[in-house]
RNA sequence: GGGUCGUUAGCUCAGGUGGUUAGAGCGCAUCCCUGAUAAGGAUGAGGUCCCUGGUUCGAGUCCAGGACGACCCA
């Protein structure tokens, strides 16, 4: 009966996750890791809420897997991480998948459909990927309390959306204004950049150049030009929006120029006049854009009468020499920077189109007409009234509307704003007591989208979102901002008798538009505004509403137990997304960051180093990975890659490679643990030796493992998460290629003695302690090694390996000779090998020694502990140290360039060149006589102390030597005859452990081996026949010279061109 | 057009504060080890460190300009 489980050879980490997954769910371990004991109090972390839309991809998996790390991390370190779920419900991407669905086009089907109808389908839809979402989750082991969701419909969340908007509202951040989006006037609906994105098309527009006549004299500095016939020359492709237009733009900065041509004079910019062919006319006056600022023009047209003053000079910056004229007409019903200069400039607003993409009625000439008809009139009357001074036609990328294909318009829509740029300083000091990982983040993209904040356009035209909470009056325009259901049902009077239920009070669209109630003003009737609103203020809120906060749990946010969070993290794109809206909310309601750290991670892209996105068709299916190769590859891949806000190439392949390089190395240590472990019957419970009284390479692997423990915190406190990782695959590979390697006669001994003993428990407190260091990371392979090494014996070991405490190094476990002293013997062993292989003798065969040469006189003291594993490791007799390095070595010798750099400063070349042209050899002897070396350079004499100086051995031509800095090996190549004897027979060992092998005999299995062959070979198997008995378990060893190939039992091998025939048959019941 | 990041071996990536032999992994070639290994080790081939200037005794690293790519915003 075996005291560990064996373990299968033919693993399948997959199905091992399975099993794991099972026993989560059958021990209900998630729930009783959010119940262990937290004395070190919260740590917060905020899930981003998914918008479920589209299923997850691969970018997805990453930034699920960085969310569960620290969270696991964390929980085993003793505090308490509630991870919370969440879901973004609400929004324009939920309201298009239904609408395709339905296989609508316009808004109007939506409202005909019935919106309640409408919403019920978002809902129904956005929980159907929901299901998706939680599957990959759960199957990548992201813990998360889905128990204890937060959901951004339900009327919970809501009122505490309606709550903060009414403080933003109470500090007189809320206005109504215009804002300009793309907009599609034959579906009638705006649509998002996104979908912008979709559809650019080259297309052909109309270039014309337009001539403005100026009204008001030239503030005096041009006096020679003509009177009337003065014109500002200006650019346009849309000629339609010269109806709206309310002012001319200039680069304050430029260089402008008045030239003469065809009786009049046209003035634009210096470097754009040989664009517009007007190089050959006469300049007749040159200006700076600032000297022209305010200058009056004559409307071009004036159907619509203007408010306030407008048709007259602004600057800006944004004005370009690329195109154009360098003049730019503004009409800020049609374009984001208009508007903006429209703003600044106090200009008026006019706007001759309606919503249907026609020519208003004022403007009697073209009413009625679409804009792109009405393009061809404007251009002839233009020219009738001879103020066009050249018109083409232009191509360039146009966004045409991805459903129907009508061009879009940029146009001015009502809107409601929220006044951040009044908040800005509040933004930016809230900012610096961010940590953002990586810091460049903070500092740039988010920081400088802060300095440059726009105030934040906050309605939408839609139906599935939380409908903004401004009651107007019909009547007399009176505003009121609702801030609570209590509030709102005092007012207007509606009845039920639950608030939170939403079969019997839905805040939603079409039913909370019926609630009204009369103007405290003027007795008119109080009416909801239409819209709903951006969807990203939902999930920016999720600090306060998924605690329905203030509502409840007031004191976990004002106490600072559920507010702000200590870690949130999520991709690049949420900067301007999920980051900024939780950060300005914050800091408009608490005036407080609204969380600590933040890790932004890159994006995923194709093996080409593109952008995974669903239109380009080249999105990788999360789920093959995981099937084949296992949620903890996908995982460890993420962790251990490269750092996680660089964005990545992703491909099955590096999955594939970081499986290859920690989990089936790991695997293979686990496995050979338990291999031998059975054999020995070996009990974890039985008393084990304090660490300092084992063996060397015991020791030194229990300091590597606690300097490995102190290093994975280190890093994971400051959320640096591949050095934390490249330091797990760095000890596991010492522990698997050196410790396990030099360790393995020490477990295949058959005495049982405290030696072995002490690699047992060495080796299984390293795999126990393992396992709960790597759980963050990877958290199946980690529950195995828990559940087979550490439950069966310890019946005190929490369930899960994820109930346990993080691993804490002990500083007391320290030997810094040993260290150096072992790091020492393996460079050592590497140049052995490396000499092995240039002198093309294999370590099998046993060599008479290596003399080492440095000149580091610590250094023979500092191997000599270590001789016995070097000759093993080496197959060597001896290592011996040169008393006379010559005889091996030249020696090269540089200046030291960071010492004597400063000091030398130009001189050092010379010296270098010195040093190089001298005999080495002479050098050093001057060096170790005198203490220094002089030279006498151009300027004078140098003297350099050895500190200054590199000196370095080199290799003669023609030795097996290899040279690691200042160290020299050199292998003795002679092979005496009792070496060969001695070889000989390890060969034969050889083969046999190799027939061993082929037939799958157990570890255990004892044999009768006999053999039959030539000399030499046949003296040295049976000069060593003791030692090869024992080593390859035979109970019967001989030679038996009658052995033929074709009989039972019998196989051929060779060894050094001579056939060796080996009979070798199992001896039953051993 | 603005911003951010990046460009180092065939591929994926490391290379605080400048220091003269630029590294790792994968892949390739040759060899080796294997009584845990689906692994592992050694050696080799493979680099104008994107380009051009500048600062400096010295630049992959700092500065300026440019090219290319990605992303964000217009």
């Amino acid at each position: 009966m075996s005291r560990f489980e064996k373990v299968d050879a033919t693993y399948s980490f997959p199905e091992m996750e399975e099993r794991i997954l099972e026993f989560w769910e059958s021990e209900d371990v998630f729930a009783k890791s959010l119940a262990r004991p937290a004395p070190n109090g919260n740590y917060v972390f905020y899930e981003g809420p998914p918008t479920a839309n589209a299923l997850p991809h691969p970018g997805h998996v990453l930034t699920r897997v960085i969310k569960d790390l620290f969270p696991r991390y964390k929980t085993m370190q003793g505090y308490h991480v509630a991870r919370k779920a969440g879901w973004d419900t609400h929004g324009l991407p939920v309201e298009i998948e239904v609408e395709k669905e339905l296989g609508f086009t316009s808004k109007d089907e939506i409202e005909e459909f019935g919106i309640a109808e409408f919403n019920r389908r978002c809902l129904e839809s956005v929980r159907r990927y929901e299901k998706e979402w939680r599957r990959i989750s759960n199957r990548i082991g992201f813990w998360l309390n889905y128990e204890d969701a937060y959901f951004t419909f339900t009327n919970e969340y809501l009122e505490t959306v309606w709550w903060l908007l009414r403080q933003i509202w109470d500090q007189g951040l809320i206005y109504e204004g215009h804002k300009i989006v793309p907009y599609c006037y034959r579906c009638g609906t705006p649509l998002s950049s996104h979908e912008v994105a979709q559809n650019y098309k080259d297309t052909k527009d109309p270039s014309i150049y337009v001539k403005f006549r100026i009204a008001s004299d030239m503030h005096g500095f041009c006096t020679e030009l003509a009177e009337g016939k003065t014109y500002f020359l200006v650019w346009t492709t849309t000629p339609w929006t010269l109806l709206s237009n309310v002012a001319l733009a200039v680069n304050p900065d430029a260089e402008y120029v008045a030239v003469f041509h065809s009786g009049e004079h046209l003035i634009l910019a210096r470097e754009l006049l040989e664009a517009t062919g007007l190089d050959e006319e006469p300049v007749v006056a040159s200006m700076r854009g600032s000297d022209l600022e305010s200058i009056d023009y004559e409307p071009l047209y004036s159907f619509i009468t203007a408010d306030k003053r407008g048709h007259y000079v602004v600057t800006g910056d944004f004005v370009t020499l690329e195109d154009g004229t360098g003049i730019v007409h503004i009409a800020p019903a049609f374009g984001e920077e208009d508007y903006q200069v429209g703003i600044a400039n106090d200009l008026p607003f006019v706007c001759a189109v309606d919503e249907r993409g026609n020519i208003v009625p004022e403007v009697t000439q073209w009413a009625g007409r679409n804009v792109k008809d009405a393009d061809a009139g404007i251009l002839n009357d233009l020219k009738e009234r001879e103020l066009l001074f050249r018109s083409t036609t232009y191509t360039h990328a146009y966004p045409f509307c991805w459903r129907c294909d009508s061009p879009l318009l940029y146009y001015a829509f009502p809107s409601w704003f929220i006044r951040t740029t009044a908040v800005r300083d509040e933004l930016l000091a809230n900012n610096e007591q961010i940590n953002w990982v990586p810091e460049h983040i903070g500092t740039g993209r988010f920081g400088q989208w802060l300095d440059g904040v726009v105030d934040w356009a906050l309605s939408r035209n839609r139906f599935w979102g939380t409908p903004l909470p401004i009651w107007q009056c019909e009547s007399c325009g009176e505003l009121h901002c609702i801030g609570s259901y209590s509030e709102l049902q005092e007012l207007s009077g509606f009845e039920a008798d639950d608030l939170y239920d939403q079969s019997k009070f839905n805040p939603h669209r079409p039913f909370v538009d019926e609630l009204t109630w009369e103007c405290a003003e003027c007795g008119g009737k109080m009416r909801r505004v239409p819209h709903v609103i951006d969807c990203w203020f939902d999930s920016g809120a999720m600090p306060f509403a998924q605690h329905h906060y203030p509502f409840e749990h007031k004191d976990d946010i004002d106490g600072g137990a559920q507010f702000p969070a200590d870690f949130i993290s999520e991709a690049l794109e949420q900067t301007r997304g999920w980051f900024y809206t939780l950060h300005a909310i914050a800091t408009m309601v608490k005036d407080s960051p609204a969380f600590k750290n933040c890790l932004v991670l890159g994006l995923i892209m194709d093996e080409k180093g593109h952008k995974m996105s669903k239109s380009k068709g080249n999105v990788a299916d999360p789920w093959k990975v995981i099937d084949r190769q296992g949620a903890d590859a996908f995982r460890w891949y993420f962790l251990s890659a490269t750092a996680p806000w660089v964005s990545t190439r992703y491909s099955e392949t590096a999955v594939v490679n970081s499986l290859q390089k920690f989990l089936i190395p790991l695997w293979n240590v686990y496995s050979f643990f338990v291999i031998y472990a059975n054999i020995d019957d070996f009990d974890p419970a039985s008393p084990a030796k304090p660490w300092d009284e084992r063996e060397q390479l015991d020791r030194w692997i229990l300091i590597k493992y606690n300097r490995l423990a102190r290093e994975v915190t280190e890093n994971l406190d400051n959320y640096r998460i591949t050095e934390a990782a490249r330091s797990i695959e760095g000890f596991l590979d010492i522990l698997s290629n050196w410790y396990v390697r030099r360790s393995r006669r020490r477990f295949w001994q058959s005495e049982k003695d405290d030696s072995k003993w002490n690699a047992y428990h060495t080796l299984y407190e390293i795999l126990a302690g393992f396992s709960r260091l790597i759980a963050p990371f990877t958290p199946f392979l980690a529950e195995e090694l828990h559940q087979k090494l550490v439950r069966p014996f310890s019946p005190d070991a929490p369930v899960s390996v994820h109930l346990c405490d993080y691993p804490v190094a002990d500083r007391a476990v320290s030997q810094p000779e040993l260290e150096a002293g072992m790091d020492a013997a393996l460079r050592v062993v590497k140049l052995g090998h490396a000499a092995r292989n240039l002198s093309k003798i294999k370590v099998r065969q046993p060599l008479g020694g290596v003399t080492l040469v440095t000149n580091d006189t610590h250094l023979p003291d500092v191997i000599e502990p270590y001789s016995d594993i070097i000759k093993d490791e080496l197959n060597i007799k001896s290592i011996g140290w040169a008393e006379e390095a010559k005889d091996y070595v030249d020696y090269q010798i540089k200046p030291d360039f960071a010492r004597l750099g400063p000091r030398l400063g130009r001189q050092i070349r010379e010296v270098q060149k010195l040093l190089a042209s001298s005999p080495a050899s002479e050098l050093v002897t001057q060096l170790s006589e005198t203490g220094q070396i002089v030279l006498n350079t151009s300027a004078g004499e140098v003297k350099l102390e050895s500190e200054d100086l590199d000196v370095r051995l080199v290799e003669k031509e023609g030795t097996a030597a290899q040279r690691d800095g200042n160290l020299l090996l050199v292998l003795d190549l002679e092979i005496t005859p009792a070496l060969r004897e001695e070889g000989l027979s390890r060969e034969f060992i050889n083969r046999v452990q190799n027939l061993r092998k082929t037939l799958q005999l157990d570890y255990e299995q004892r044999i009768e081996v006999k053999f039959s062959v030539g000399e030499p070979v046949r003296s040295a198997i049976l000069k060593y026949a003791n030692t090869i008995a024992a080593e390859v378990l035979a109970l019967d060893f001989g030679e038996e010279p009658g052995l033929a190939d074709e009989q039972p039992n019998v196989y051929p091998a060779e060894i050094e061109d001579l056939e060796v025939l080996i009979k070798l048959v199992p001896v039953k019941g051993k």
